[in-house]
DNA sequence: CCATTGATCCCCT
DNA sequence: GGGGATCAATGGG
């Protein structure tokens, strides 16, 4: 995290929106350890994805469509997006306007509005579970789709720091599978565990 | 390992 | 406007 991403003084630590307005692959690996407050639940972040459009596995690589308008606008909002029939993932957007990129949020620690988190996500599920994964994070947080664009700006702040950051290659995509665009807090239990897709090629030796 | 689940998008008619 | 592939995942064997 660099002394110029947050702001100085009472109530600070707050992360301005020329902390978004660069290249996601070097917000991501900063998101971490920051913490994200949304519907009564906050969550320190502890494992990201950065996705840009010239990149083959990001959703704004075809252009922009409807569903990743947001991920085209301005940076700091929220993009949500649907996946797999069932499941919602959430991206802060990042870069200058026009240009699609974002940072998905993949795992985290909650923090704050317990309560609040287990209420969405089962009262059975391990506290260690309640945000380690995209798509549970995103429902801890309480977003979906109705929630795509909303201005994050204000709603991220500081957390601790003293942890190191590891950086590999990205989960459960078939393209660009080898760029290490994956940044996670070196030996947290609250990150995702690691699933390479099925079908994606091989790393090499 | 595998089923689940439906929005989205491409490409063709 | 329709058929079919794809999908930044999870939970349960």
């Amino acid at each position: 995290m660099s002394a110029a991403a947050l702001s100085a003084g009472p109530g600070g630590g707050r992360v301005d929106r020329s902390f978004f307005e660069r290249d996601s692959v070097k917000v991501a690996p900063e998101l971490l350890g920051l913490l994200v407050t949304a519907n009564g639940v906050t969550v320190r972040l502890t494992e990201v994805e950065a996705y840009r459009q010239d990149d083959p596995a990001s959703h704004s690589f075809r252009g922009r469509t409807a569903r990743t308008a947001s991920m085209f606008g301005p940076a700091g909002h929220l993009y949500v997006y649907f996946t797999y029939g069932m499941h919602y993932c959430a991206n802060l957007t990042c870069g200058p306007e026009g240009f699609g990129s974002a940072v998905l949020l993949r795992a985290g620690e909650v923090v704050d509005g317990i309560e609040a988190a287990r209420a969405r996500r089962g009262e059975r599920v391990a506290f260690r579970d309640l945000a380690r994964g995209p798509a549970r994070l995103a429902q801890a947080l309480g977003w979906d789709r109705g929630d795509d664009g909303v201005d994050m700006v204000g709603s991220v702040r500081a957390g601790g720091t003293g942890f190191s950051v590891a950086a590999g290659p990205r989960t459960g995509i078939t393209k660009a599978a080898e760029v290490p665009w994956r940044f996670w807090i070196d030996g947290d239990v609250f990150v995702s565990p690691y699933r390479r897709h099925p079908k994606a090629p091989p790393r090499e030796a």
